[in-house]
DNA sequence: GCCAACGTTGGC
DNA sequence: GCCAACGTTGGC
């Protein structure tokens, strides 16, 4: 079992929506390292963190899990009207993965870039380190654990280790 | 709105 | 294959 920080801005995609969706297609990412943790890495029941950015507070918002296996094409690179239509892609074959997410939990406070920079165990996490732009990221189980008590995170993910 | 960092594109 | 130009991300 992996851990996963999946970022979307809260004006197009919040963690409020998610809640209210349950689960989501991670659709419209086109950028090939984050594919491929998506297509590649990502399984069912992966550990998720919802990441705000460009938000007021930036920062880890919620909770999820994947609930796919990572199998799926993303359904908006065949869609003209889509701001993610790929024209190189086709049925027979698609360029553009992604997963299914549900929502577990929305934190009541959000856990933001300053409180993750402000606390020394999470060194090695990558939203911290400078330039990084990649919508998703791998997450240490210890770092994945160590948020979800910043959080006051009541869904207990981890367990069986 | 600024701008640093990074990814992609395309001319050569 | 190099690299300049351009586009995007995302914190501030």
């Amino acid at each position: 079992m992996n851990y996963w920080l999946m970022k979307s801005e809260p004006e197009t995609y919040s963690v409020e929506a998610w809640r209210k969706d349950k689960k989501t297609l991670w659709t419209g990412v086109r950028n090939y390292q984050a594919r491929n943790f998506m297509t590649q890495e990502m399984k069912q029941g992966d550990g998720v963190l919802f990441y705000h950015s460009n938000a007021e507070p930036s920062g880890v918002a919620g909770l999820g899990r994947v609930s796919s296996d990572g199998s799926e094409s993303d359904p908006t690179q065949f869609d003209k009207k889509s701001d993610f239509y790929d024209p190189k892609a086709t049925r027979d074959k698609p360029i553009w993965g992604c997963v299914e997410v549900s929502w577990l939990e929305s934190f009541a406070r959000v856990v933001s870039l300053q409180d993750l920079r402000a606390n020394p165990k999470l060194t090695e996490l990558g939203v911290l380190k400078k330039g990084s732009r990649l919508s998703i990221l791998p997450v240490t189980p210890k770092d994945f654990k160590e948020i979800c008590r910043m959080a006051g995170s009541k869904t207990e993910l981890l367990a069986k280790t």
